[in-house]
DNA sequence: TCTTGTTGGTTACAAATACAACCATTACCC
DNA sequence: GGGTAATGGTTGTATTTGTAACCAACAAGA
């Protein structure tokens, strides 16, 4: 029987960290606010890096233009953004978080700093310093965005 | 505008680099053996810790069991799994990999291994011990099976 | 033995996701 | 300018997943 070890393997051990470490948020922004993991990211996106384009927050986050057309769009339902259509490039629509939108995202922030803090209250500052610097190179943070690979777009991901 | 920053949040940034680690691993057992996530978690549990039941594995790996039980008639069909119910307690059925599950096995087993070599290889070697045991305590590893919290029975996950 | 509860497992239906195709607009280039 | 490709975004359909309900078998206590 092998040596290989599912709990030393990375893409397990990740997907279990993070649905782990992810159950706490998630029940906040679903029970509170309704929304999906979809849109909060996009929520944050704006909130925290200013109005942009769909296609701006899918090359960020990595996230498929569907995936997000269809976070707007509930977001928009959800009257937490706003479109404004590029007169310029009439492809492209800068999306805003509105008073209340912003207001979600707000609250979000502070729950979400709290459970991180939680999270990382049994590591070491040096363990944490490791850790999310590994996490950032694992995850191609850092590298501007992704060069293309095996004939994938940039943003086409998933 | 708030200092929080989504790449340093744990749940966004484990689930990225989840995500980013994941994908080429996940093309190979898709691509050649059609199997879905949860069906190599399967394969992996049976192949790696020897027979057991699906809510041992369910256990053990946190799946619900309704994606093992889904999990297990994929791998049954495609000849990987066979059932054999428990004469002392018919209720339960201990899972076995048949000959050609074991043979898709060895073979994932090697790809895991170069995979998880290749994603390590810019990481030093006390970079991945102080990785390897983060996400470990995060993903509640070594906790032996989860206490029950907040009325979640151990068996409900997800 | 009855009856109430728990466990192992499957199924049905709703919600979410992936994937491909699509439309409109802009960019490139002959 | 006109054709071809690329970009921004939406929609349709097939897969997957989540959730609840269900059934059968066992457990425990009155």
């Amino acid at each position: 029987m092998s040596e290989f070890d599912l709990r030393t393997f990375l893409p397990y051990l990740l997907n279990q960290a993070a649905e782990e470490t992810s159950l706490g948020f998630s029940r906040v922004y679903k029970d509170r606010y309704g929304m999906l993991r979809t849109e909060w990211r996009v929520l944050f996106h704006l909130g925290r890096y200013g109005d942009m384009t769909a296609a701006e927050i899918g090359r960020r986050a990595k996230m498929h233009k569907t995936k997000i057309s269809r976070a707007v769009a509930a977001l928009e339902a959800k009257r937490f953004v706003t479109r404004r259509e590029d007169s310029a490039d009439r492809r492209r629509e800068t999306l805003t978080l509105s008073a209340q939108g912003r207001r979600a995202f707000d609250d979000l922030v502070v729950v979400a700093e709290a459970h991180d803090t939680r999270l990382t209250a049994n590591l070491s500052a040096g363990e944490r310093a490791v850790l999310i610097d590994c996490l950032q190179r694992l995850a191609g943070f850092g590298k501007g965005v992704e060069p293309a690979i095996d004939g994938y777009k940039q943003d086409e991901y998933q």
